[in-house]
DNA sequence: TGCGCACATGCAGGAGAATCGATGCAGTTG
DNA sequence: CAACTGCATCGATTCTCCTGCATGTGCGCA
């Protein structure tokens, strides 16, 4: 049903750990959620590997069918999908279409999922 | 297809980060997919958040039903995946079952998707 | 201007997952 | 021992998602 948009960028500002101190809402969950599955499968994390590894960061569609074996409008779909939920971005430039990383657009994630060590939550110290 | 077992330990010693210095193999892929398709779940994100926040950090299933708003066989049935996941741990005592979160089980997960940040893959030094 | 290439979108089939009601099972209590 | 409580499992339904084929779109080139 498409709730994600760019779905990382309308979370990165609050804390909403699921390990924080007290309960998430319900709506954050399902942000989270939406990120989360973005990430759930194996072939968009193939393409994540696939693109952080390449040459310059980035890569077109045309490179990255092959080594998933997955049909070209497979490939298109997962991008998309990584797209929209914030972690890939795309440049067109001529008849391809480069994706690359959006800078710690990941690690965003990974911080969200790390339990509040030591953050200032309510003033650690 | 029950792939998961307990995810989470066989994967924790290999550097599987999708965003190490190259491609991911699809086996890596697959097990990395299905712990996150553990947590890429709204109920199961509350669920974990307020299993971490009650006291003691743990809850029965009875406590639990309520604040989702879901079925009791509906709740019985996430909590084994997050425990075939390897991010619950269940304890029965007497007549009610007692989960609580696997100790840093959530932060592997985190360290396995933040990028090789000058971490030992080959010497770092 | 017409053709070809790279990519996106639409459509459809099939597999997997979320949910619930009904039921089974193990402790507890009377 | 019988009834009850808390939880897991089963069966069925509905919905979502992955995938590929066919097609549409935009850009470059002859």
């Amino acid at each position: 049903m498409e709730i994600v948009g760019t779905a990382l960028a309308e979370m990165t500002m609050p804390q909403i750990s699921p390990l924080a101190g007290e309960p998430i809402e319900k709506a954050d969950a399902e942000r989270l959620a939406g990120v989360l599955k973005a990430l759930a499968d194996p072939a968009r994390l193939r393409l994540l590997s696939l693109i952080q590894s390449a040459t310059d960061g980035e890569a077109c569609v045309c490179d990255l069918t092959a080594p998933l074996g997955l049909s070209q409008p497979t490939v298109s779909h997962h991008l998309r999908i990584l797209t929209e939920a914030g972690l890939l971005e795309r440049e067109k430039r001529g008849v391809w279409a480069y994706y690359r990383l959006v800078p710690s657009a990941i690690a965003t994630i990974a911080d969200l999922l790390t339990p509040p060590r030591k953050r200032a939550t309510k003033k650690a110290r």
